[in-house]
DNA sequence: CATTCCTTGATTGTCGACAATTACCATGAC
DNA sequence: GTCATGGTAATTGTCGACAATCAAGGAATG
């Protein structure tokens, strides 16, 4: 399993049960073993997880701050589902926000965090010679390499909203749509010239070429979701259509 | 009092016991009844609330998770209290999120929502020319003018980090050091040109009026803290040597 | 036959109590 | 006098049970 640790900005230690299963059920949602929109229950989870309903409420209540579950008073909590328009609000913030960390890591970024996202680049090279088609691992590491600058602007608020929050809802939606990157090679180019602008202290130009390189994605991640719903239609009014010859 | 309304971006009903108790601990937080950085046990909460300790520590957790609170396993709940660095960082995130807000909203904002900007506009400049010295309400309303832009801009995702996240601790910010803005002419004026750029449609310009006016506005913060901060280091060595006479 | 109301079931919200961990303070040794 | 160590008290973490609320299904009525 290409499990790529993504560790919070605040590394909280696990010792707590409501810590824990917070993790638990953010891992499960993110890898898509509990269904968008689900509808997920405190007795069957307290049961599933064998702990109080205490504990578990106090993660829910963590998870609908993450905005990975939407909570409805006296009804029930859903994993979320992102629609269309979420997915490209979401990408609008990412463009505003990481552009912004390239800007400050330009400025802030030591030799060693530089030698270590080249590091990232030279092994994403290897990985994407080795297996062409393999691109989920590229995308979880693109994620990594997206972490490492964010990490380099050595902003707590820039991480702790990034890497907290908004790319649990980007590696989401990858499971939701199994959306592996069609654009490996021009992505490995893009994350080249970023880092380099970053290596040559030019905040300008690292944030134009990061806000770019989002942009790019985004278009891309709309492309391909506006592909899957339209199969998913076609598959619809065929269930449909088969439905009608057999109610 | 001058009680600014600034309603939720996704205005939960308040008819649960956390919910209620989360937003007045919140509004405490904000104007300053609860102290940064004072130690907020579960056990003194409940009484002063007169409610239980399961909602309330479901309403730490939300506090937790809009960064209100910081809390550490088996020891205790803090106020948060912004250092000089974070709140660099936290202007360097609304720099990012707020142009983007502005260029959203010149895209995307209604008639009658721009008609609105003008209306807070004008009553800005009445409150100006009425009160020169009282700048409070005029940063409160100040506050007001960023969130209907930041509503122009029709993306929940935005609104929900600016509206419930970072406006309160810029609220915070604000009682924390009593700082009324030093400069309501010019951010008026900067205002006015931001207003003009996305009525206009021109999404660039409201975007890069935006960024400086944010900026701008950082500077004269730091400025400030810095002069508070002199003010307070000379008045703890005064009160040391007081200490030292009288033991 | 459709609609409305009521009953029932389950789930959520809330509470009090017990166990585990930590911080503080006093006592003693060096 | 200072530092280490143990005990105690308070706070946090966790649990099970009860009350309030909502959704669904069935019965009665137009």
């Amino acid at each position: 399993m290409t499990n790529v640790q993504i560790p919070s900005a605040t590394t909280p230690e696990v010792r707590t049960l409501a810590e824990r299963v917070f993790q638990q059920l953010q891992e499960a949602i993110v890898r898509g073993e509990l269904a968008p929109g689900s509808k997920i229950t405190e007795p069957g989870l307290s049961r599933t997880y064998g702990i109080s309903r205490g504990p578990l409420r106090e993660a829910m209540r963590r998870l609908e701050g993450h905005r990975l579950i939407e909570r409805v008073p006296h009804v029930g909590a859903r994993v979320v589902k992102l629609s269309i328009k979420e997915l490209l609000e979401l990408f609008d913030v990412r463009e505003a926000l990481e552009s912004m960390a390239a800007r400050i890591a330009a400025e802030h970024m030591t030799p060693e965090e530089i030698a270590g996202l080249r590091e990232v680049l030279a092994l994403h090279e290897r990985q994407s010679d080795l297996s062409r088609g393999e691109a989920y691992y590229q995308r979880e590491g693109d994620l990594d390499f997206h972490y490492r600058i964010v990490q380099g602007s050595h902003n707590r608020m820039l991480m702790g909203m990034l890497c907290d929050d908004l790319y649990y809802l980007v590696r989401l939606y990858r499971t939701q749509f199994s959306a592996s990157g069609s654009r490996p090679q021009r992505a490995f180019v893009e994350h080249h010239r970023i880092v380099d602008a970053i290596e040559a202290g030019d905040a300008e130009l690292a944030e134009l070429l990061m806000r770019r390189h989002v942009s790019a994605s985004r278009e891309n991640v709309v492309e391909r979701y506006a592909a899957v719903l339209e199969q998913e239609q076609s598959a619809a009014s065929q269930a449909a259509a088969t439905d009608r010859r057999n109610p």
